[in-house]
DNA sequence: AATAGCATGTAATCAGTTACATGATTTA
DNA sequence: TAAATCATGTAACTGATTACATGCTATT
């Protein structure tokens, strides 16, 4: 059910249509909290609209809707918000395999660990870099949020890395 | 994919029957990583056994069957590890939960950062504890590598969560 | 006039969750 | 002897990906 959600709260930045989700999710999303492709996007649209949680507010050229919120989608958006998840579960196939790296050969794990410590270092900086340049620009919080989090999360990947490193060449 | 992924790299480590191996997911992985339920679990093995990357190495009381890696099994699993995941997909309710605070009102969003500041420094704290403990026993290495990521992630959530708050006071 | 990008949809397949189902062994 | 835990499996359903399908509009 998080991928209703996801749309509803992007919905409750602004109006957009489901190409529009699409990139955003592309752009803000997959790499730190979800996914959808717009097959699953554009059911889940009419499906939201059938619930009354969101609504066409303009039609464009091309078949273009957008969608906007209602206030029922924003009640029932921050009852999701709100509510504590037990038991959460976390997909990252990233992660998975630098937990795995420990079953390879030690030269195998310390190449990859070197290679991953590097390329979190310039995604930090990368991200960092686009993070002041979108807070001047005023952007929609959202995206803000998922910057920080996804920069301290890059450095935190570097950092750990190295740990790693550390930690095979003292046994 | 991951999951046969994930069953070969817990199977590296050490033999385990599918009942283990849905413990470690649970204990280990699901937090961080990946997760399966026993009904994928299972299935799954007969799989890997059937593709000879996985075999049955002990029967034990209630059916119980300990599967070990084979070596194909080990390339395989060294071959997925290796091989650069582009385009990354994470899927993280929480994470996606915390974006979506900005789209409340600023008491609703206050309240949950507050939460999540202390609520992710208990969970530093217990795993740092943890750690410690675990690193005396000699633990697996992925439990260790996990644990260590876990509580960085943990710590770098905290920070994040202050952030926010700050921000939001700051408009 | 051609190309790239905008824009929406459905169908088939695969992955993951929940519910159903059974029974053995150990511990209190 | 009752309860908890060990142990494995299948079936039905839901969620997600990939492939198929179509057509418009703006730019070069």
């Amino acid at each position: 059910m998080s991928l209703r959600y996801a749309l509803l709260g992007l919905l409750a930045e602004a109006p957009a249509s489901g190409y529009d989700l699409a990139r955003k999710f592309e752009r803000n999303l997959r790499r730190y909290a979800w996914h959808a492709q717009h097959s699953q996007i554009y059911p889940e649209l009419n499906r939201l609209a059938a619930d009354g949680l969101a609504a066409v507010v303009e039609e464009g050229p091309r078949g273009r809707r957008t969608f906007a919120i209602t206030d029922a989608g924003r009640d029932e958006l921050r009852r999701w918000v709100l509510d504590p998840d037990d038991d959460p579960v976390v997909r990252n196939e990233h992660t998975l395999k630098l937990f795995l790296l420990s079953t390879l050969d030690v030269e195998d794990a310390r190449k990859m660990l070197r290679q991953q410590a590097e390329g979190s270092l310039q995604e930090y900086e990368r991200l960092r870099a686009a993070i002041t340049e979108a807070d001047r620009g005023g952007r929609p919080p959202v995206e803000l949020f998922a910057a920080e989090l996804g920069a301290r999360y890059f450095l935190t990947l570097h950092e750990w890395a190295r740990w790693a490193l550390q930690r095979l060449d003292s046994e």
